[in-house]
Parts: C-alpha cells; sequence; structure tokens
DNA sequence: CACCAGGGTGGTT
DNA sequence: AACCACCATGGT
C-alpha cells in the first residue's frame, strides 16, 4: 500500500534530492527556515548566513541577534526564527554537538528537538529524518490531505495515526524521507496547477483537487 | 490587489 | 480538543 505509493509518485516524478551532500546542521537550519514558507526564500536566508560564516553550531550561537534577523529576512517570520535558530544552536551546542546527540534513542531524541522552541512535530521528525536518519515519516498538510483522501470511509485521522500506518509498512529511512519529498512535489504540481487531477498519477483519490465539491465520497 | 508558501505558539471558547 | 490571530517576506 504505502510502498506502492512511495512507488507511483517515484515513477511519477523522479528522484527528489532534498537536501542534497548538504551538512547536517545546515540541515537543521533548513528545516527551521522553511517554515511557512517556500524553499526559494529559504535558501536565501541560508545563503546570507553561508556568506556571512554562520553556518555552523557555534557561529550561529554567536551572532549577534539583530544580525542573525538581517540575514534570515527573506525567509518571513524574521524575528522568531532568529530567536529559535540561536536558541536551537546553543542546545546542540549544550549537548555537545550533533554527533553527540547520534547517541540519543529515536524517541528521546524526538523528545528533546520537540523541547526547543519553534520546533513542533514535523520540524522534529525532518530533522530525525534527514540530519539523525531515523526511520521517520514526516506528516505535513499535504500528507494529511493525501492520507485523508485515500483513507476515505474513515475522517479525520490524526497526525499520529497518519505517522504510525506509514511507518508501520515502510521502515527503509531513504524510502521514508523521499515519500515525504514527493508528497511534498506532488502536492505543488497538482493542488494548485489543477482544478482537478486529470493526468495525476493517483487520480481523483489523491486528495489535491480543488473542486472538493465535486470529489467527495 | 488578494492569496499563499515544506509551521509553531499562545490565547480563547 | 477545536478554533483563532499572529508572525513577515517574496512570488503569482
Amino acid at each position: 500500500m504505502i510502498a506502492a505509493l512511495l512507488q507511483t509518485l517515484s515513477a511519477h516524478h523522479g528522484p527528489q534530492a532534498w537536501w542534497p551532500a548538504s551538512d547536517r546542521f545546515e540541515i537543521v537550519v533548513g528545516a527551521l527556515l522553511v517554515q511557512r514558507t517556500t524553499w526559494h526564500n529559504a535558501k536565501r536566508a541560508l545563503e546570507q548566513l553561508r556568506d556571512r560564516g554562520a553556518l555552523s553550531v557555534a557561529r550561529l550561537a554567536a551572532v549577534a541577534p539583530r544580525e542573525l534577523e538581517r540575514l534570515i529576512r527573506p525567509a518571513g517570520f524574521f524575528r522568531a526564527k532568529a530567536a529559535r535558530l540561536r536558541s536551537l544552536a546553543r542546545f546542540i551546542d549544550r549537548a555537545g554537538g550533533l554527533t553527540a546527540l547520534d547517541a540519543l534513542e529515536t524517541g528521546l531524541l524526538r523528545q528533546r528537538l520537540l523541547e526547543q522552541p519553534g520546533v513542533g512535530c514535523e520540524t522534529a521528525d525532518v530533522i530525525l529524518g534527514y540530519v539523525f536518519g531515523r526511520p521517520t515519516f514526516v506528516v505535513d498538510t499535504y500528507a494529511r490531505r493525501l492520507f485523508g483522501r485515500l483513507d476515505a470511509p474513515r475522517t479525520g485521522l490524526s497526525d499520529a495515526e497518519i505517522k504510525q500506518r506509514v511507518e508501520a509498512s515502510l521502515t527503509d529511512v531513504d524510502g521514508l524521507n523521499e515519500l515525504h519529498a514527493l508528497i511534498v512535489a506532488h502536492g505543488k504540481s497538482y493542488c494548485r496547477a489543477r482544478p482537478i487531477c486529470e493526468s495525476c498519477p493517483l487520480r481523483r483519490r489523491c486528495g489535491f483537487s480543488r473542486a472538493r465539491s465535486s470529489n467527495r465520497a
């Protein structure tokens, strides 16, 4: 079921290559910056941080708050995100770096991440999957809509239920990471671009149709 | 011009 | 537990 979904989306959209050959801490920073923004804008902020030489745990934690706000401005919510980035960098630093956090069991690590300001379920799971290589399915707005439709008769699956179901039938880290990226790509290319998913690989069941009333069970 | 993008948080009902 | 307003820039 889930494996088939991955296969279908993969065949249709190709490899997504999220965070290709990227530094681990850079992925953490990117995960925060991209919240409720386009990757295009998050990437700009990331580049400015890189140009400033601030893309390491110690350097980022040392950047003056106002300066940090200025650097990440393109990513939006820059005041909140600057404070959270700073806080997160200091947390990782206190913990002894990302490699020290590698030793933590997944459940505990997730818990630690969720305690950090600005890190909710989605961001925590992105970091778990792409930074720490833990088998994790990231439930985002696209996944929510998709599975809400695929499991048509059932209404209101919680994020935790979606997460559990996917992780129960797909345990491969790379597969899970790729699935999340593919679901986002799928949502982007079919949700807004077309009123009805005529050429959608998942047909009308994909849940990204804008004509909600014409597609209800 | 209105709407939205790879969320999270705090307050209100 | 389900809503709500807010955060803010850049693209369409």
